[in-house]
DNA sequence: TTGTATGTTCGCATATGTGCGAACATTTTT
DNA sequence: AAAAATGTTCGCACATATGCGAACATACAA
């Protein structure tokens, strides 16, 4: 079961209404999700990226998560962070 | 001569120190000058653009030239009024 | 040149993301 | 089970992008 589905069960729970059709969510938590994903296939913990960021590990796990809308200087950092580089294009 | 020549020339007269390295200012410009091809190809003036973002000319024309750092909403409401989608992805 | 459309820059007010610590929750380890 | 490590959520203060109008600049047309 792939990360989506456990955390789409999991909110399904507590929030029934969550997935009733609001796309943008989906979007921004997909984002979150890529981000995570990143962090973890460094094994990094959220406390050793927040280290790196110089910030804190609520901070990580906010981006990870609640990140509804995200500045772009944020993601570069988080990037930066996990050794990788945002790509950003039009389609 | 393409656009990002003409810029880099036209601002290098008026500052000579802008292009002194500073890469983030680059990245950033060219985000904007991205968004600003896509509105050309489009055939639409930035008051067009602005009236299908409920806003005016002078928020489109800080995207595509002086937008230092920008939200995703931003972008994302941006590249619809261009009738595009936003790519986020990370190498 | 004179006007007309388009684009740029400038404050300022407002909205909202970001940074932080603390409390709590969850998972993992011993 | 108990402890430790890791992750989540909540307010609050602060930083900064965004929205706006007005003045100015630039390009094009009559």
């Amino acid at each position: 079961m792939s990360d989506f589905q456990k955390y789409k069960k999991k909110r399904a729970k507590q929030d029934p209404k969550f997935w009733s059709g609001y796309d943008e969510r989906l979007e921004t938590f997909k984002l979150g999700l890529m981000l995570k994903q990143a962090r973890l296939e460094t094994g990094l913990t959220q406390e050793q990226i927040a280290k790196s960021l110089k910030t804190t590990k609520s901070v990580v796990s906010r981006m990870e998560n609640h990140a509804t809308d995200i500045r772009l200087s944020t993601l570069e950092k988080f990037a930066k962070a996990v050794g990788r580089k945002i790509h950003v294009s039009l389609s």
